[in-house]
Parts: structure tokens; sequence; C-alpha cells
DNA sequence: TAGATTGTTAATCGATTAACAATC
DNA sequence: TAGATTGTTAATCGATTAACAATC
């Protein structure tokens, strides 16, 4: 095995839970080993293309055989850090927020949530996600003392920027941002964007694009 | 202004999006106008890069002067075919679709929601989103009557497969699928895959490499 | 007209695909 | 050993950036 390249393309990065999501279901039809070749007839991708990726973090296939699936599952779970379960703290408990606490597709994942926090207090003190919403005030007490290194950011648009400047002040380092474009984000934030909207647009023109064709 | 090109790469279409936003913005600043090279520096784009996605669809700037922002702004919005207003339905009434039938964001992408439809007897008859929830029963009959031409699919990943066959062959061409991987789905099939847990998964990865750089 | 900035062609860069020697 | 399939290097392809003539 090599030893990992110095920076790896977001491109890859973005493959990665697409093969992890892949070799679970393999993993829950019993299936023990795959190559390259079947993996890529089944995602989509070219073989050349997967062992490419692989290879950006080390060689975890045998010639001759190809992948343990459960074996490459592990690899690619250290890789992201999916046992990491950071202690992260969700921001808006609107629908959107409700819905993201209530997910269970996002346990292992990588974090947990330890707090919600709303700054509308007719939702203080309610629940959202098995938690009781604080109000946003309680922030810097409960940063100091729980130290969350992610938050999850589903409020109004017009509130994201200062939050973020605000959290990352608390010791906040990673944020799952569902509230548009943030201004004047610090650089150290890791900051990984949602825009639900693009793809209703993106959608909306490839339909549009589908009726002219005909 | 040159005709539009035969095939315009998935790269520049999810550009639109932003530039579109970005102008919006501009607009209620009050910018009348813009050079690709200003727009480039406040969006972390080159000029070049604007210029060259911009005359994928025609030339709409002016040598000497840079892009009406008003203009600009409504020819993409005609290229997304923003302003298609498509009826679409939303199977699904749990945390999720609640929060995406209820969500203000989303007007103004070239669709409105016409149904919402769950298979679970307890939320039938219950309102989301200004809707009434009826039974998944109930979609032949509606969508033969209504003819809706796009789905939001916010149901537990198993169901999800065979329910984009059963909307294609009700008359649906595109669909918007929060529940994960598609199998065997129609060829005439418009897919734009939304996969939060992804978004998150690389957001762990982002956060492990920055705690290993140190 | 002179200056600015586009539209468009050419050059560069990075990502994907193909090829093949290494090796299980 | 022979067959299969990886890891890795080389070739190709596409997307981004640079350059510049056209023109407002």
């Amino acid at each position: 095995m090599k030893s990992p390249k110095e920076s790896v393309s977001l491109a890859v990065i973005r493959r990665l839970p697409k093969y992890y999501r892949y070799l679970n279901d393999l993993i829950g039809a019993g299936v023990a080993k795959i190559s390259s070749k079947e993996l890529g007839e089944a995602m989509g991708l070219t073989a050349s293309q997967i062992r490419q990726d692989l290879n950006c973090f080390g060689g975890f296939g045998q010639q001759g055989y190809g992948y343990n699936v459960l074996y490459l599952r592990e690899e690619i779970e250290k890789i992201m850090g999916l046992r990491s379960d950071l202690a992260c703290i969700l921001i808006g408990a609107g629908h959107l927020g409700g819905a993201l606490a209530s997910s269970r597709n996002l346990t292992g994942c990588g974090f947990r949530f330890v707090g919600v926090f709303d700054n509308n207090a007719a939702l203080v003190g309610t629940t959202v996600g098995n938690m009781i919403v604080r109000h946003t005030d309680e922030l810097s007490e409960f940063c100091a003392k729980e130290k969350p290194q992610m938050a999850v950011i589903a409020v109004p648009s017009g509130a994201a920027s200062k939050l973020v400047q605000k959290l990352t002040d608390l010791g906040i380092k990673g944020f799952w941002n569902f509230s548009g474009h943030i201004e004047g984000a610090p650089t150290s934030a890791i900051i990984e964007h949602v825009h639900l909207e693009d793809a209703m647009m993106t959608l909306s023109y490839r339909m549009k694009e589908n009726r002219e064709d005909e």
C-alpha cells in the first residue's frame, strides 16, 4: 500500500460517499468481493476511474482478485471520518431544521446532534428530533461547555452570515449551510453549501431542454 | 446575438442558478450594469469563464459597457425556464416533504405544488404547506385529471424506485429525488438527485483533513 | 476618436480514459 | 503455471484561462 496523495481533488472526494453507499448495498446483498470492472458497470463509472480514485488513498485491492467489499467499505469509512461522531448543533428549528434533526439517514455520517437553537421564543421549549429547542441567547454558554465542532445552518437567509461569524468565534469549524450565500466567511471555516433551489432550477432547465428537443 | 450552442455542459448549467441569484442580489442593491470582471471578482470566478458561460446561450453584453443586470437576469430566467410554473406533486408528507412544501424559497424555480400524497393513513387529511394530504391510492386519478409534469420524491428509500416507474407511467417526466438511488429508472425520466448524506460525509472528510493538516 | 469590455479563438490545465507491466 | 485484475504510467478529452480582434 502506498502513502496517500498530497491533495485529492474535490471531484474524487465527492465520489467517495457514492462508493460508500454502493458498498453498503453490496454488503446487504451478501457480496464478498468485487472487481473495479463490476463496480464500474453497476455504478455507471469506468473501471479505470474507480482504480484511480481509490489509489489516491492507497492500494485496497489485490491483483487477480479484486476488492474485498467489507474491507474497502471500512477503509472508505476511515478516509471520510464517518466514525468521528463530532458534536454538532442545529440552528433554526423550522421545517427544514426539524426534518434534518429527525432524519435517520444522517446517523453514520460522522456527527451527532447535541443541541437545537432558535431565536423564535414560540419554538423555544418545543421538541425537535428528541431535543428541546434552546434560545440562541444560550449559544455562547452552551458552546463553552459542550464544545461542538459543527453547526447546521437552517435559518432565514438574511441571518446566516453573522451567525457563521459568531459561531466561528465560539469555536465551531465546520458548517452545513442551507441558508444561501455566506458573506465574509472566516477563511478557517469549512462550509458545505446546499442550495436546494439550485437543484430545482437545474431540473427546470433540463425539462425545458427536453421539451425543445422534440 | 448568436444562436445557442448545440449542447451545453452540465458544469455550465449548474452555474446558471448562481449567476441568477447573484444578479438578483445586484438588482436588490440597485446596480444597473456590471462587467464580467466585476461579477467574477464578486463571485469568485474568472471574467473569462463568465463570458464563456453566457456565450453558450447568446451574446447578452455590449462591448465597452458590460452587461445590463436587469436584462441579463431576465435572459437567464428564460434560459432556465423559471417562469414555466409546471404542475408538481409531492410524494411523502414526512418532515422533509413538509419542509419542501412549506419553503418559500422554492417559488420562482419554475414549478408550483398542486398536490401532496402519502401512503400513511395517519397523515392523509392533514395539512402540509397549504395542501391537504391525499392517499397515494388517489395518484392515478389525480394525475389523469391534473396532469402534473414533475414530482418530488421524499419517501423512505426502499419505496422510491417503484414509485418513479409508476409516476412515469402516469405521465410525469421530471423528478426531484431525495430518496437515494433509483433502480432501473426509465430512460425518459429526468431525475435530479439530492443526497443530503453525501454532503455531510464530504464535510466530515474535509474536517478530518483539516485536523490532520495541523 | 479613445477607452473599455465584449465575443471568440487559442493555449493551458486538470480530470478521465486507455494501456500495460506487476503480481496475486 | 495461467488467468485475472490491480496499481500506475501515458494518452485523450474536456473545461478553464488567456489573449486579442471586434465594436460599442
